[in-house]
DNA sequence: CGTCTAGTATGAGAATCCTAATTGTAGAAG
DNA sequence: CTTCTACAATTAGGATTCTCATACTAGACG
């Protein structure tokens, strides 16, 4: 496994990529934004970690510009400002987690560890959870033996956050899935549907089925 | 302007080459299915004339496979055989336009001209016709002075045929670009939303907006 | 500890979308 | 020319999707 590092300190990068060596895998060292492109068109590369705060240009930027010319390696990013505004952001331009400085080396390698299994993982075809099984291709739903009629909203969204189960899923990425391009941010449609699936598994009331992350979005975890 | 022949019959492809070639295009002539696959894999044609009795394969077949791998040129089938169903088998795969033979030249030319005429546009963001204008970005249309709400759905099929002005749309086309996939082919539910916007343009009754072609499809002439 | 506020939950009703049954019609066949 | 048949048009009603007004709640702040 490959793993790309971006960040400018190169004491935090020695302790990454140190640690990273340590449990086996490969990494590269980029300490600015150019440095980072060059590695990246070489391609190749598993895992982007990538720091915010880089000497040469935004971390945000050079993450839209990936998603824009279609990389769509799985980026962690790692940012000293942690405020509820930046995490969002960075997860709505596409970045996969976010882990705010400090962190501790444990719970980095976790996280990476997380988005190399989800990204290794094949796209499967049933999705299942606390009992809940899904067929996408009969586009059917039950739980333990009775069948539930979702609609096709209903669906599409109780998919989007099965696919990605323990990760948090902004409003703006729920919606540029379900509903292409732009969803009115201002609706609170998605909010809707959330209720809607909720309340059709009543089962899954204490831990809620679906978590809501006050300021961010909402995840299956 | 490059145009890519697909023929077996030397006498029809040399006739189709000699009237091309004369009304200033460069024509390349491919004899059968691996010809054809080869000459299109170097690219930089711009309309491509299928012959579909051929010895080493079915061109419809071809046709199928070209637009799997993402070649989108526009494609004007020529056949003997002239059953509806076999035209509306070559629209449905992604043909552009379909001539029977027997065809005279003046007529293979006046199709081949609107192809390229219309490939060759920009894709406008705001399309008129018959007083009718329809600005994709802002999602609106008006007639004359008057402005129109249309539905989202009602809006989708408009925009279709008005991209395809002068095309004949099978249903099966119209309900991929609406319902991205799978659209139900037992459901009239194209039907009907032809019927509503006929309705919101009473004016266009005589010659009607959208016409009908039966066992066929729809198509704003 | 109470108040305030941004963000979330809820419920009802309107708009839209889809289904399905019925009626109409063009073109083929007799 | 009449009948038949496959296809299209029409209509109404049910289901889904969306909007909006209102109620609630976590966390910030004094």
């Amino acid at each position: 496994m490959r793993i790309l590092i971006v960040e400018d300190e190169i004491k935090v990068a020695r302790f990454i990529e140190n640690g990273l060596r340590e449990n086996a895998y490969t990494t590269k060292w980029a300490k600015n934004c150019v440095e980072a492109n060059d590695y990246l068109a070489e391609g190749g590369y598993d895992l982007i970690i990538l720091d915010l705060g880089l000497p040469d240009g935004d971390g945000l930027d050079l993450l839209r510009d990936w998603r824009t010319c279609g990389f769509n390696e799985p980026v962690l990013i790692l940012s000293a400002r942690d405020s509820l505004d930046d995490r969002v952001k960075g997860l709505n331009i596409g970045a996969d987690d976010y882990l705010p400085k400090p962190f501790s080396f444990t719970e980095l390698l976790a996280r990476a560890r997380s988005q190399l299994r989800r990204s290794s993982q094949v796209r499967q075809s049933v999705l299942e959870y606390r009992g809940i099984k899904m067929d996408l291709l009969a586009h059917t739903v039950s739980y333990g033996d009775r069948s539930i009629d979702l609609t096709n909203r209903e669906f599409a969204l109780l998919e989007i956050l099965l696919q990605n189960k323990g990760r948090v899923l902004t409003r703006t990425q729920i919606g540029e899935k379900i509903w292409d391009a732009h969803y009115d941010m201002q609706s609170n449609l998605i909010d809707v549907y959330v209720r809607k699936l909720r309340n059709m598994f009543p089962e899954h009331k204490d831990p809620p089925l679906i978590k809501t992350l006050r300021g961010v979005g909402y995840s299956i975890p």
